[in-house]
DNA sequence: AACTATTTATAAGA
DNA sequence: TTCTTATAAATAGTT
């Protein structure tokens, strides 16, 4: 438009046409400005070159995000619905395979047993079992910890109790509480007399069945609610 | 820039705006696509007027959502965050309780025990060995239903096998195959013959413990993962 | 990046 | 709105 007309179309020459490209651009952000001054609107002007540079035009007052906003409510075009649509998609899955793994819970605790085929019920019961060993194994081995622990802590009270009393002698004074020498009265503090303990494993091994104790299992659970032992 | 300079600030007659903002919309529209043509490159513009109108120019060859998008990856700015911020935060939920449901069951499985105070350890034995009850009872029933209906299918099959003696002897043909009155041979027929069907029971009630079984079960796990039983 | 001959855009009027 | 046209602005090719 200066010192010869020049045909619209693809520039070859890829220095003329970086130089266009940069005077036209300029041009064209000076163009917008004026127009956002003179009538009060508002532009937005986003530009990839050939090259892949990007540049862009906004007019004060507004940000991108405001423009796209406005341009989707206006367009009725919903530019983020792709970008919705993948996760939409992982939520659905993990939806999914929540429910699954909550079914899971609730066959393992009894429930919804009618959804199994054959074999499958029998190696749930198979796994049941073992799980019920292993458990009982490791509350065997805890209970065990639990008393030595009682054990150390009860020889450790016993001596500071005699040398208590040693000092009470020295100084010549009576003391007032005797002590039951067994431990008995210890080991009682930690729950698990060291006699009584194996009675309540009996118990537990042998247990009634009350049917009902999973009743909360069978509710309608929501996709982040978790099972009561988890805390 | 014609008949007089002008000062670039708005114009107050709204007419004059108006009019002003249509012709140099449609300047800037014909520079957009000459700098397309020309430079060959990328041009988005949307305008809004003060009446709220918007108008767009988008170069062939590309949309505006394609041009978001590229905008966003060159400017590092994440458009779309506001709007996902929800969906994310429900998804890290949900992965969260996936974890959680995922370790319980491990536990149920006999894993991951040190992880429990002593408290839930010993609920969690009482409901294990509570679902091995109502799943063996469960199974009880179910082996039971299977035998009855292996014996009403014996009974219809001695019928139909008595029916067709009865024929056969009317033509006075010779049947050249007997039968087993007691019907042993036919319940083989569905796994389980009526006799042997307890002793099998006997035997699941007191299984061996081989603690590998659920060597899977301790793995890292994917959020999507689910485990066996549920195929 | 600066210059400038020319083309293009457009303000004001019709 | 659109057309006209005098004039301001933009810019292609050159330095």
């Amino acid at each position: 438009m200066a010192r010869g007309k020049i045909q619209i179309k693809k520039i070859e020459n890829s220095t003329n046409r970086q130089v266009t490209y940069s005077k036209r651009r300029n041009g064209l952000f000076k163009k917008a400005s004026e127009l956002t001054v003179l009538c009060d609107a508002k532009v937005s002007i986003i530009m990839v070159s050939c090259t892949d540079k990007l540049h862009e035009y906004i007019s004060p007052s507004i940000t991108t995000k405001q423009f796209f906003d406005q341009y989707q409510k206006a367009s009725g075009i919903d530019l983020w619905n792709s970008h919705y649509q993948k996760m939409q998609e992982e939520l659905r899955q993990l939806k999914e395979v929540n429910r699954n793994l909550r079914r899971q819970i609730r066959q393992r605790l009894g429930d919804c047993l009618e959804d199994l085929g054959f074999e499958d019920f029998l190696a749930l019961e198979n796994d049941s079992q073992q799980a019920v060993s292993i458990i009982r194994e490791r509350k065997l081995k805890v209970i065990g910890n639990k008393v030595e622990t009682s054990k150390k802590k009860v020889r450790s009270a016993q001596d500071v109790y005699k040398k208590l009393m040693r000092e009470f002698d020295l100084r010549g004074e009576d003391p007032q509480y005797g002590m039951i020498e067994d431990g008995r009265e210890y080991e009682n503090m930690y729950g698990y007399p060291q006699m009584v303990a194996p009675r309540i494993l009996t118990l537990r091994l042998q247990p009634d069945h009350p049917h009902n104790l999973h009743a909360a299992a069978g509710a309608v659970q929501s996709d982040l609610t978790t099972y009561a032992l988890l805390g």
